[in-house]
This record gives structure tokens, C-alpha cells and sequence, in this order.
RNA sequence: GCUCCCAUCGUCUAGUGGCCUAGGACACCACCCUCUCAAGGUGGCGGCACGGGUUCGAAUCCCGUUGGGAGUGCCA
């Protein structure tokens, strides 16, 4: 059953940090694609060789994270995850070889002998002092890959041809002085054993391929295809970082992102699809994707761009599915009504009219919590604003005594409210602020009438002798 | 410092020597629509970093300058 040829084996491996970074998502989401529209595979790996970061909660945090955008472990495409750390005895076995084989050598000097070198001779980093000693192992030697003469071309699919010359790279660990593997030795070692035919991974990684192409030839293996796509940055064009800007994927889903929108802005950042729109479903990416139209500069991660394509997915659903969407946002603790002050049929009735009006779903509860509260929460500035005049008080006043007795739908409504401002010289621009104010506690908000009606008289009659008890009370 | 990468509206991009008087999207501005706010519609502002070549012709090719960025660990 084992196929002669397999497919192209593209790999995706973050090293677990607690988050799920937006750039990696990206870089995720190009692998993807492509093993998908290849018909190859997408290999995860878990790079947790480093103790510190090493915690198997973090490793579900990847996948589940993964799975939002898409990528499913349980799809056929999937394959992993494989955990670095389970490699150990291959990565020092693999540079075992390569001492005996002479390719790597052993040296004791410590980091502060080999900047004292450095200092003395005025050259950067390490010179090679340790080349023809003839070491061997022992506690407090690392093991030192021996760069060959001349010139290492990398075949970049998205920068061209890329040239270094190998004098400028030193020789780098394999070992540490305690004989755990350094990261390129056992990125490579996995690379080959897991049979990794594209390499995928962003931009910073561009000058550490020299040396991993070294590596993958002194292991007798033809180099994989790589591909260096550019970095995302922030506003000041600075690589985005943790420290300073928002990267958690899992922190926009929390703050109302759709999936879809992420994915489908992400995969604009370096790449746009044919056409005179960005906004393109995923099957349309997973057809088009290419690593050769990838761009080659650095894109800007611009959250109110992003913002636009969650507003027009979240315009784009249907309302099923967007008031499925919503649930979770209209419970729990974050939202100011009791769980049996909410009712399912009033929001579904206000749907429709909440969607155009949000770019992110964590928006919802300030558009409807007036529905399900028993009085408004009040926003100070609005009431001062709008009842700073006599015209919005004696406005009030009025609309008690004709609402009390309007026949109670939205059309009617609005009708009555535009006749009482007409009888006081206003527009109903004018002639509804005071009402809303006084029903939802803000200025602005989803359409009065069709929340009058939906609210009913009773708590509509409630709220607007409570306001005017307010004004006559200050 | 050294190595490498990059350079089209503010931003993301289309553009692969003539179709470019450089197209779209986001943002911004104006107008229309309108019960607030949105959404929607129409229009507007705005760019090939600079200098040399090559060519009948250059945003597109070459060189240089300038400006950005990444890497530079016994981190990954």
C-alpha cells in the first residue's frame, strides 16, 4: 500500500510559548493551502526542546488555535503532532556522525575565551581555533560544525536565488557543552526524518538557511524547497512582538474576530487574490494560493483593516447564523443583564438590525442590554447632552401622554413620536432623542421604534416617567 | 560593525517592457439615503524613494545612492 510517490510534505513548527501568534498563524495558513491544494501534507511539530517551554496545555493552545483557523487535526491533509523533544537521541546521533565523519569538531573554549579572541584579532564571533585539536568529547565541549569553503546558494521560491558566502558564516554549534542539540541541528534532523520536502517559514529564518542547507547536504540529503515569506509589523515597520503589540490569535477571538475574517486577512498580508476584491472564501485561496506571487516586503498588521473584513463577514451571514454566533456573547459574566433576564426570542427579533451595526461580535451586548435590563444603564454623557435643552424635556413629557396610548408597532410608533415633535417644532431627528435616551440610556443604538415595540408599553411608559422624574428631581 | 532581505497611494496590494493619464481595497473627506448610529450608494484626496544607465519605449531590466527591516547565542 505505501505509494511510490508521495505528495509534497509541507511542516509547520512553532515552539510553545502560551500563545498562538498571529504571524504564525499566517505562515500556518500558507502551509495549509498549499498541502491542500497539492495534495500533500501538512506535518505539525512541536519544537519544545527548550525546558522552559515545555507545558502540554500550551500544545493543546496550538491546535485548538490551529483548529479555529481551520487547520484540523482530524482532516487527512493533518498529520502530526510530533514533538521534538522525542528526538533527542536521533539529533545527537545525527551529530555523532558528523564528528566522525570529521564534519564537526569538538572545542572547550568557553563564550567569554571566544570573545576574548575576538576582541584581540578584531573580528566577529567565533574563529575556528578548535578546528585541527583534534578534541574529543567531554563535559563542557561543544560540538562545532566545520563550514566548508565556498559559496552556499539558497533556492528561494518567493526571493530567487540567494547567495552566501560561507566564509561569513561561522562554525556554528551542534552540541551543547552539556550534549543536548542545538535548534538548527534539530529542526534539520526532524526536517529529514519526517521527510520534509517544503520549507515555509518567515523571513527571519532567511540567514539561518545557509547554514541548515550545510546540514541537510553533510547529512546526505537533498536540501527541501524553501520559501521565506516576510515578517508582519507593526506601525513603527518593526517585526510584531509580544511584548509590544497585540500577536495572540486566541486574544482577537476572544474580542469578537470571526475566523473566517482572520483567514481570510491574514492570507492578504504578502498575497492578494485575483480580482477587484480582497474579500474571497477560502476555497477560492486554497485554488489560487502561490508562493511565487507571495510579496517580498514586510506587511503592516492593520487592525482597522481587519476590522472592515469582520464587519462585512459578520454582514455577510445569514441571521441564523449569526445569532448563533452571538451566543456566546450574551452570557456569561462579562454582560450586565442576569441569565433570566435574557430572552432569546427578543434578541432574535433585534438581530437583523444589530448586524449592520458591529464590527466585532463583542460589541452586541451595548446594543441590546437595554432590552433586558429592567431599567437602562445610562450613559451620563448622552443624558446631558440630549436633555441640556427645554425643548428635549418638554419632548419627553409629551411622548408619555401620546405613547400611552398609540397603537403599539413600530410604524405607529415612529408616526406618533413625528407628530408630538411636529406640535413642538421638531424634526424627528430631534423628536426621538429624547426617547431613546430615556428607553436605552445612550444616543445611539439600533433603530428606536422596532426596540419600542419590541420592549412593549408598559417598560417603555416605566422608562420615560423614570426620566422625567430624573429631570424633575436635579 | 558584519551578513542577508526589501522599496507602487497613509496602509494592504494589482502591475512581470508598450493595454498605466498606474487599477482595487482599508482609512480619510464630501454628498445622497436616513429616527440616532451603522449599513448602502456616488464622488474625491492620494503613490511608482532618488540618481544614473539599457531600450524606439521603463513602475516593470541593470548599477549606484538613500531609506527601512531581519539575522548576528552553548534561544527557538
Amino acid at each position: 500500500m505505501t505509494p511510490v510517490t508521495e505528495g509534497p510534505r509541507f511542516r509547520f513548527a512553532p515552539s510553545p510559548t502560551g500563545f498562538f501568534h498571529v504571524g504564525g498563524a499566517r505562515t500556518a495558513l500558507y502551509n495549509w493551502a498549499l498541502a491542500k491544494r497539492l495534495g500533500g501534507k501538512f506535518v505539525l511539530r512541536i519544537e519544545d526542546t527548550d525546558e522552559a517551554r515545555n507545558r502540554p496545555e500550551w500544545t493543546q493552545g496550538i491546535i485548538d488555535a490551529l483548529a479555529w483557523i481551520g487547520v484540523h487535526s482530524d482532516d487527512p491533509t493533518f498529520e502530526g503532532p510530533y514533538f521534538q523533544s522525542n528526538y533527542a537521541a536521533d539529533h545527537v546521533a545525527a551529530a555523532e556522525r558528523l564528528f566522525a565523519e570529521g564534519r564537526a569538531y569538538y572545542c572547550d573554549l568557553t563564550p567569554e575565551q571566544i570573545q576574548e579572541r575576538s576582541k584581540a584579532s578584531g573580528k566577529q564571533g567565533y574563529d575556528g581555533y578548535s578546528r585541527d585539536r583534534d578534541l574529543g568529547p567531554g563535559p563542557g565541549r561543544v560540538l562545532r560544525f566545520r563550514v566548508p569553503e565556498g559559496m552556499t546558494i539558497v533556492d528561494d521560491l518567493v526571493r530567487g536565488r540567494v547567495e552566501f558566502a560561507n566564509e561569513t558564516i561561522e562554525d556554528f554549534v551542534l552540541l551543547r557543552g552539556n550534549g543536548s542539540p542545538m535548534f538548527l541541528l534539530a529542526n534539520v534532523v526532524d526536517d529529514v526524518t519526517m521527510r520534509v520536502s517544503h520549507v515555509v517559514r518567515a523571513e527571519e529564518h532567511l540567514p539561518n538557511t545557509p547554514k541548515q542547507q550545510m546540514l541537510w547536504e553533510a547529512l546526505g540529503h537533498r536540501p527541501p524547497v524553501w520559501a521565506h515569506v516576510p515578517v508582519l509589523v507593526n506601525e513603527q515597520r518593526k517585526k510584531l512582538s509580544k511584548r509590544r503589540d497585540k500577536v495572540a490569535l486566541e486574544q482577537y477571538r476572544a474580542e469578537g474576530f470571526l475566523a473566517d475574517a482572520m483567514v481570510n486577512y491574514l492570507m492578504t498580508l504578502g498575497w492578494a487574490p485575483q480580482g477587484e476584491t480582497e474579500i474571497v472564501p477560502w476555497s477560492r485561496i486554497e485554488a489560487d494560493f502561490r508562493l511565487e506571487d507571495v510579496n517580498h516586503s514586510p506587511a503592516f498588521f492593520d487592525l482597522k483593516k481587519l476590522a472592515a473584513f469582520n464587519g462585512e463577514y459578520i454582514r455577510a451571514m445569514d441571521v441564523e447564523a449569526f445569532i448563533d454566533a452571538c451566543a456566546p456573547w450574551l452570557s456569561g459574566d462579562a454582560v450586565p443583564w442576569r441569565a433570566d433576564q435574557f430572552r432569546s426570542d427578543v434578541f432574535r427579533a433585534m438581530a437583523e438590525l444589530v448586524q449592520t451595526r458591529i464590527v466585532t461580535l463583542a460589541e452586541v451586548p451595548n446594543l441590546v442590554d437595554f432590552l433586558f435590563l429592567d431599567a437602562p444603564i445610562v450613559d451620563e454623557a448622552s443624558w446631558d447632552k440630549t436633555f441640556g435643552n427645554a425643548e428635549a424635556r418638554s419632548m419627553l413629557e409629551t411622548s408619555i401622554d401620546v405613547l400611552a396610548d398609540t397603537p403599539w408597532n413600530a410604524e405607529a410608533l415612529k408616526t406618533a413620536v413625528e407628530a408630538a415633535g411636529t406640535t413642538l417644532g421638531l424634526k424627528l431627528g430631534k423628536a426621538q432623542a429624547p426617547v431613546r435616551v430615556a428607553v436605552t440610556g445612550r444616543t445611539i443604538g439600533p433603530p428606536l421604534f422596532e426596540a419600542l415595540e419590541i420592549l412593549g408599553r408598559d417598560a417603555v411608559l416605566t422608562r420615560l416617567r423614570a426620566a422625567a422624574d430624573r429631570l424633575a428631581g436635579s
